[in-house]
DNA sequence: CCTACAAGG
DNA sequence: CCTTATAGG
């Protein structure tokens, strides 16, 4: 948990610097970046898609470094300068007795409801480009966690440039890469070969960017998603919200008819103001947190799909799957919970832990993996 | 010097890795990478733009490693396939007994023809690109050497990109910088301030890429250019040759007309064979060793100019200023001089020494200095 | 191989 | 900030 003072100072001793760098509003930000006035002003909160800062309203200047222990000046002080700078705490209003906590890694003792231990790991990881990760990485999650299986997302990389050095004797691979270069793509590692494997949603234009691959196992399909980025600008969050939801929506229920599902990947949306660090800076202006997203998600799970962590942790805070490379965003802990295992409402009596594998680097995301049990 | 063993077992080993890997030829390529059969079989000689390597025909297998002691096979063997593998030697036959040295360092003894010490030290280094140079080099250069002028050549950096980092308090500079965003560009570092400076060549089809600057001193005109590449395929070899070498030259003469001209920077041509170490191969085929390029800077020369370097050390050999990037070629001392000091015929008589500092590092060109004496 | 750019996030 | 692509060398 960061305070309000420090996440300010932090952000302009980094972030502003190289906004500045880039040549946006320079004047402006250099000379906040520097020193800045403050004594009972409100701080205001400026969106910057993916990080939110607190900028406090010039008035007495000091060094950053001081904003850090400045005492919060319980009480009303001067009518609401006090209160804002507060930050955006609330939350939907979580009982303050709540267990916030969450696994981030495996739980030995977990089982089903009915006592069941887990039968089958799967893990979920979008990896921000395979060739950077497997640089990275080296095998590392692979050799240590041993999940049954390993669905990736952003391997930007086309099928036939994909380096041997991402291969694993462990696991057979299957890959989707968009049409254009460096863009999108999924891929699965699996220890069983599935009974088959599909790719896209089998409607041309949602199927050219390499965002879905379905897998059928004898128990289940998993399906594995790279969700389209409703993007800066929210330039795409009309494809996003009425094509692209909609028809993968559909997918799974027509999959769930025959099978149950679990369902997988970087879904691009945090869904409840719990699933961000800064909710109210990003509702509506940042891709990920509008409400059209978050609805599609809404409408996703009221078609029969749980999400299975917000299921097992109801009150879980900072549960973040995504950092922003950006400000320093991980070391201050200021995420998004992008990344979900959704299963089919009947699967819940077979589900053992949903977990948030945090401690793994090597991309803007971490794994996230879901235990299952099946008789 | 390397061994043509050597040469070829290297250049697999690292080159040809990286072009499989960009998808070129792979097949053929990696099976040579790491074995090759060779017996008696002639050396084949293959252009790869900058770098040339010897390819032996398969034949026997060995590993690379082996390549390197294989004696010499004096005679004839069988045909001329013991005097293939002669690595490009001949160089237009230099006598066997001449002085090939040259300086790479500041000789304080040196001196004009009238025994005149230098009154100014030149400067000029083709930096690839003046922010990752600044990085590397820290000034350590002008720290070091303390030149007069330090003349620039391709900035990659439009004027108000220029970080304050490559300021040097002891220097003023001057930038003319291209039109296109990271391409081309020329610098100056001067102690002095000029008595003028002017941009380009006054023609504007040959002054949108930042090309040439010349300051007017109180004794010369000093003039600092990247001249433009004939590019891979050759494809821009009739601009350069027909329309900016004649152009340059024309502002050469006219400036020597009303003052002395010290000209400098990256000429991109090997004059003569001995300017580069792969003549034969690279000859007519790769942009800086064509017919036209070489005769282009013959007739600079024809206009009353001396290429300083030259003139003092007519045999020296391997005084390579230019390194390809690729396939290890500096380590391996592959490399062509395609970076001068011209001078007007009249300073002939106030040069005290053209000298070519290997040693430093941060390009894939070194810098060269030229040292005068005016009274 | 290396330095620039741009797009995407 | 970071990973891709591409141009230019």
């Amino acid at each position: 948990m960061v305070a309000t003072g420090e996440l300010c100072c932090h952000s302009d001793k980094s972030g502003f610097l190289f906004q500045a760098a880039k040549g946006k509003g320079k004047s402006d930000e250099e000379t906040v970046s520097k020193k800045a006035k403050v004594e009972d002003e409100p701080a205001e909160e400026v969106n910057r898609g993916y990080f939110t800062v607190n900028i406090i309203k010039p008035h007495r200047e000091v060094e950053w470094q001081i904003l850090k222990p400045k005492k919060p000046k319980k009480g009303k002080g001067k009518g609401k300068a006090a209160a804002k700078p507060k930050k955006e705490a609330s939350v939907e209003s979580l009982p303050d007795d709540a267990d916030t906590s969450f696994p981030t890694e495996v739980n030995p003792d977990c089982k089903t409801p009915d006592g069941r231990k887990p039968t089958i790991k799967i893990a979920s990881w979008n990896v921000n480009g395979i060739r950077a990760w497997s640089e990275k990485d080296k095998m590392k999650y692979l050799n240590e966690v041993k999940p049954d299986i390993l669905c990736i997302q952003e391997t930007k990389c086309k099928e036939n440039e994909i380096p041997d050095s991402v291969k694993h004797k462990d696991y057979k691979n299957y890959w989707s890469s968009a049409e254009q270069a460096g863009y999108a793509g999924t891929g699965l590692y699996t220890k069983q070969k599935p009974i088959n494997v599909t790719y896209g949603l089998g409607i041309k234009k949602h199927d050219d960017e390499g965002r879905v691959i379905t897998a059928e196992y004898d128990k289940f399909f998993l399906v594995t998603a790279y969700v389209p980025n409703a993007g800066k600008g929210l330039v795409r969050l009309n494809y996003r919200h009425k094509e692209w939801d909609v028809a993968f929506t559909d997918h799974l229920k027509k999959l769930d008819a025959k099978k149950p599902v679990i369902m997988c990947g970087d879904l691009n949306v945090a869904h409840k103001e719990i699933d961000l660090k800064n909710p109210k800076s990003n509702k509506n202006k940042t891709a990920g947190f509008t409400d059209q997203e978050r609805q599609g998600f809404t409408d996703l799970l009221d078609a029969g799909f749980v999400d299975s962590f917000r299921f097992l942790y109801p009150n879980a805070r900072e549960c973040w799957s995504f950092w922003s490379y950006m400000m320093n965003a991980r070391a201050k802990n200021i995420g998004w919970r992008l990344d979900y295992f959704v299963i089919s409402e009947r699967l819940k009596a077979d589900l053992c832990d949903s977990i948030i594998q945090q401690s793994y680097m090597g991309s803007d995301h971490c794994p996230i993996m879901l235990l299952m049990s099946f008789k």
